[in-house]
DNA sequence: AAAGTTCGACCGACCGGGCGGTCGAACTTT
DNA sequence: AAAGTTCGACCGCCCGGTCGGTCGAACTTT
C-alpha cells in the first residue's frame, strides 16, 4: 500500500494513537488520563512520552491525519467526477462512508475542537472551509449549468444543511444496522440531492 | 408568563446555571473549573455550592431542562398540526429554529454526554428516541397515506438524516447571517421534506 | 425602640487526590 | 559498549469539594 515499511516505532506509535482516538471518544479528551491509554496498550505512562512529547501532541495528530486525508480524498472525488452533480453526489457518499467507518475518531474531531491550541484551531477552521468549498464550488457549477433548479436557499446554507446531515452519522450509525457506509452514502447523497435533479 | 414568581435563590440558580452553560459550551465541562464559573458570575466558589450540590449537578441541570423543553415542544407541535407532513416540516422548522437560539446550551448538550452520570445517560438515551417517534410516527402516517411516495431508504434513516441536518446548526448558524432562525427552519424543512411532496 | 435571636447568603483558607509530565536507573538489542 | 527502549518513583499543580465562621436583614422579645 503505502510505499515505506513501517519502523518498530512508528508500529507503536499508530497503535498508541488509534488507541488514544478509541479511549478520547468514549471518556472525551480531558477526562483520559496518560496512565489509561498506557494501561489500554500495556505500557506504562513513561513509555508513551518515548514516543509524544504530550497529550497533546496525540490530540494534534489524531487531527491533522484526519484532516489531511479528508481533503486529498475530496480533492480526488472532485476530480475524478464527470458533471459537478456527480462531485455532489460522490462528495457525500465518500464522505458519509468515511464518517461511518471512523466514528471514533471522527466523534473526537467534531467534539473536542475546544481542546486544540489556538494555532490549531485555525488551521481546522481553514481546512474545513476548504472542505466546504469543493462542495460549494460544485454546487455553483451545477446551479449555473442549471438555471432552471431551484434551492430554495442561499447555497452556503444548503451546503452546511447537507455536511449536517452527513457529519451526523458519526452518531448514529451502527454496522450492525441494515445499511453498510457505502449504502449509506448513497442514500443518503440521492435524497438529498433530489431537489438538484434536472429532468 | 409562568404562574409562580422566581425567589431570590431560583433567580441565581439560573443566572448560575446559563453562565456555566456558556463556559461549558466553550471549553468543555471538564476543562472548567468552578473558579471559573464562580469568577463570571461574580461569586466565590463555596457559594456555588450553596445552590448546586455539585459540578455534575450543574450538568445535569442543563441537561433535563433542555430534554423537558424539547419534549414539550415537539408534542404540541404534533398536536397542532394538521396533516402528517405538516406535523414534520414543523417539527423541524421549530427544532432548527430553537437549536439556534441555543446553540450553546445544544452544544454542551451534544458533546458533554460521556460526563452524563449513567442512569441519566439512559433517560436521555430514551428521550432522543422518544424524539425521533414523533418524527418517525408522522412519517409512518405520511407514507401510508401516500403510499406512491418514495424515500429511497428506510425510515429510520431518513429520520436520522433529517435530524442530522437540523441538529448540525449548532455547529454553523450565527445569528448575523442573513436568516433568522424561523426562516433558516422554514428553508430547511422545505428542502428536506421535497421528496415527501405529493403533487 | 432597643436588645436578642434566627437564618439565608456568602467566603478565606484549607484538604486529599489525581493529573500531566520528568528523571535516572535498568534492561534489550545491535 | 553504545543506542534504543522501558518503567518505578517522584514532583508540582490545580481541581472539586469542605469547614468554620462572618455579615446583615428580618423577626421576637422585652
Amino acid at each position: 500500500m503505502t510505499g515505506t515499511t513501517l519502523s518498530r516505532a512508528d508500529t507503536r506509535r499508530l497503535r498508541l494513537l488509534s488507541t488514544a482516538a478509541e479511549i478520547f471518544s468514549k471518556r472525551g479528551f480531558r477526562a483520559t488520563s496518560m496512565k489509561e491509554i498506557a494501561a489500554a496498550v500495556g505500557m506504562s505512562k513513561p513509555t508513551i512520552y518515548h514516543y509524544f512529547t504530550s497529550k497533546e501532541e496525540l490530540l494534534v495528530r489524531l487531527y491533522s491525519d484526519v484532516l489531511d486525508e479528508s481533503l486529498d480524498a475530496a480533492r480526488e472525488t472532485v476530480a475524478a467526477a464527470p458533471t459537478p452533480l456527480d462531485a455532489i453526489r460522490d462528495l457525500i457518499t465518500s464522505r458519509v462512508a468515511y464518517t461511518c467507518r471512523n466514528q471514533a475518531l471522527l466523534k473526537v474531531c467534531f467534539e473536542e475542537e475546544h481542546e486544540l491550541p489556538a494555532e490549531l484551531a485555525e488551521q481546522v477552521l481553514e481546512r474545513r472551509h476548504a472542505f466546504e468549498d469543493f462542495f460549494g464550488d460544485a454546487l455553483a457549477a451545477h446551479l449555473e449549468a442549471h438555471p432552471k433548479v431551484m434551492l430554495g436557499m442561499p447555497p452556503k446554507i444548503y451546503v452546511n444543511m447537507c455536511l449536517g446531515a452527513v457529519n451526523w452519522c458519526y452518531k448514529w450509525y451502527r454496522p450492525t444496522g441494515p445499511s453498510t457506509p457505502e449504502e449509506l452514502g448513497r442514500q443518503i447523497a440521492a435524497s438529498l440531492t433530489a431537489t438538484l435533479d434536472v429532468r
